[in-house]
DNA sequence: GGTGACATTGTCAACGTTGTCAGAGTTAAC
DNA sequence: GTTAACTCTGACAACGTTGACAATGTCACC
């Protein structure tokens, strides 16, 4: 399959020493080329670069920073719960475009919804002293970064804005969309609308039932406890309570899932009940593919690329050294009428 | 929105002489107690923690890895096309995973299909110094990073073997799953099969469409090029080159789509047609909610998490020091019928 | 009391780079 | 011919850390 592989004599990169031993020169001198910095003779320039081109020599970074103003590495740290998500793919995507034009580089991170984890990948960015950090926190409770943010290290919190930390943010009006997505339902005709939210744990499900009830309540309808269903980690367990709330007394005429994973799981029981047709749904973030079932699904779409380019943009404007304010950037949603979010409910409409 | 916000000293982080300064003791001790190495008593080791505690110590792994042997990073370069795409997304992921277990950090770049930006990020990374690389080539020629090989940077590509490099590679059988999906649609009495598939620059894409026309003339159908698309590069390219064949005199009965994007795209424009449920489709690639389409979509999956996984795992054997002759390990592709794929054709079943 | 073994601690140079500064050479002005 | 200004070049220290090795002290043993 192949031929001798890496007969390893495993060479080290050549070095700065090496360039100016080659082109018999000083050390700084190369240094000086390299940088492009002025004050190189035209002949002595040339035949450094012509032995930067033999040695095909790269400069090292890490030392470079080490010994430069402020010991910048160029490096952003980004912290999201699942790269495999396509929301999270977008914020990155979009925070890597914008790395790139700056030529800082992003290491990322999937921490899931495990505060440990967060913590955990936070220290290791710390040791390797990334500029900044974009982070959708898992915990909830973010005082202890305080010490690293004034250790230079800048910081913008994506979804979720941090706890116990005054830091800037990036988010969307979850209470406020969700109120809209019910009262959408509800001007339907629902009133039995079931919300199927995610781990209480994270600020946003918490803010979204908010706008649950808000809307709920501005319509002057019933309280009912038992259509609000809570914790749901997976699709599989948003699944699974709906079947239950179907098969229980009075179910629903509709739902609003809280998040893009439980939405898959409630069409995924109502398809199965052969309810898709009649059960109204609105969902909270857009999926790819939404948009072709039957009926289409009516959704709160978030625009990841937004957010993740405010992110950047903020993060990117404090290490230039604003020392502005912290401030919290509210990116707007949009309702998508789709089809499953207007089927008729039995109420006034 | 805020109180003061960093009061910015911008205090720069404490080194290993301000912990010995604390602690009354000298840099090597305190290196000693940092990276746990014998020969410190008790009390001074105490101390010592006791400082390191107080001053929220951290050491700079930039600087460590500088004078350590080899000067490794700790670090791998991950290209992929597109993170939002669920494929490189998962396999992201995997890789992350199998970094977190060895202390490793993955710096991360999308790169589309775009052979230069694949070219500008490997020296990025090589100046980062990151001890391997993980790739998901764009160009068609690899042979420019023999030298950054030479220089101890271990490399494995994913999804497409390099070309013009001998390489680690993990990928998937591209022809064969190819002819298994073409053979399924001829199976269900197909025989105008039309074939859409990505760039042509891709090798997997070349690989594919030689499984099609394997597949075909293994059943004896006569070929006709004109139901071969080839170079499409979107799902919106997909959908108006499956209108326009749809339009065609003798139109096919089904379609093989070469890549996730392009099956979206076949689909979009059946269903827009209203004949996504007589016209067959096999698409290369899962993605999530095929299932939920009506009808479901019949794929050829593949499985990136166990992509990732096996090239993590390849990487980092050759960081340890394997010397084995390079190897390309084929991850199967499964055929999931679920519908699109059944739907019969006019020929003989 | 001298010797060796051992444990503990510290000094110094080095990793690869850049900032500071001084020296050498050239040119221009008086 | 002296001085000043300027250009080009290199020596040296420093960034934060660790490896090599030396110094010191303690203890046991002859």
């Amino acid at each position: 399959m192949s031929e001798r592989t890496s007969s390893n004599p495993r060479l080290p990169h050549p070095t700065i020493r090496d360039v100016a031993a080659l082109a018999g020169t000083s050390l700084k001198t190369v240094s000086r080329v390299v940088n492009g910095e002025p004050g190189v003779s035209p002949e002595l320039g040339e035949r450094v670069r012509h032995a930067i081109e033999r040695l095909d020599y790269r400069r090292n970074m890490a030392a470079s920073n080490l010994r430069r103003s402020g010991g910048r590495t160029r490096s952003i740290g980004l912290l999201l719960s699942n790269v495999i998500n396509p929301l999270d793919g977008a914020i990155q995507r979009a925070i890597e475009e914008a790395a790139l034009e700056r030529d800082v580089v992003v290491i990322a991170s999937s921490i899931d919804e495990d505060a440990l984890r967060e913590r955990e990948m936070v220290s290791v960015f710390t040791t390797r002293r990334v500029d900044g950090l974009i982070i959708k926190a898992a915990g909830h409770d973010q005082s202890y970064l305080s010490d690293q943010r004034r250790m230079s290290m800048s910081m913008v919190f994506v979804d979720r804005p941090p706890a116990f930390l005054d830091a800037d943010a990036v988010v969307v009006d979850n209470e406020q969309g969700t109120a809209r997505g019910v009262a959408h339902l509800i001007a339907h005709g629902h009133r039995r609308i079931g919300y199927l939210g995610a781990l209480h744990t994270i600020v946003t499900a918490e803010q979204r039932l908010a706008g649950y009830r808000t809307a709920v309540a501005a319509a002057h309808v019933a309280r009912d406890d038992s259509l609000v269903q809570l914790d749901l980690e997976s699709s599989e367990h948003a699944h699974a309570v709906t079947l239950r709330l179907m098969h229980a007394d009075n179910p629903p005429t509709a739902f609003f899932a809280a998040q893009n994973m439980i939405t898959v799981g409630v069409v995924r029981a109502l398809r199965e009940l052969e309810l898709h047709r009649s059960i109204a749904v609105v969902g909270f973030d857009d999926v790819p593919l939404f948009d072709l079932l039957e009926p289409a699904i009516t959704v709160l779409a978030q625009d990841p690329w937004a957010i993740g380019r405010q992110a950047a943009t903020t993060l990117f404007a404090r290490l230039d050294g604003s020392n502005a304010p912290t401030r919290t950037h509210v990116i707007p949603v949009a309702l998508i009428e789709r089809g499953s979010g207007e089927i008729p409910g039995p109420g006034p409409v």
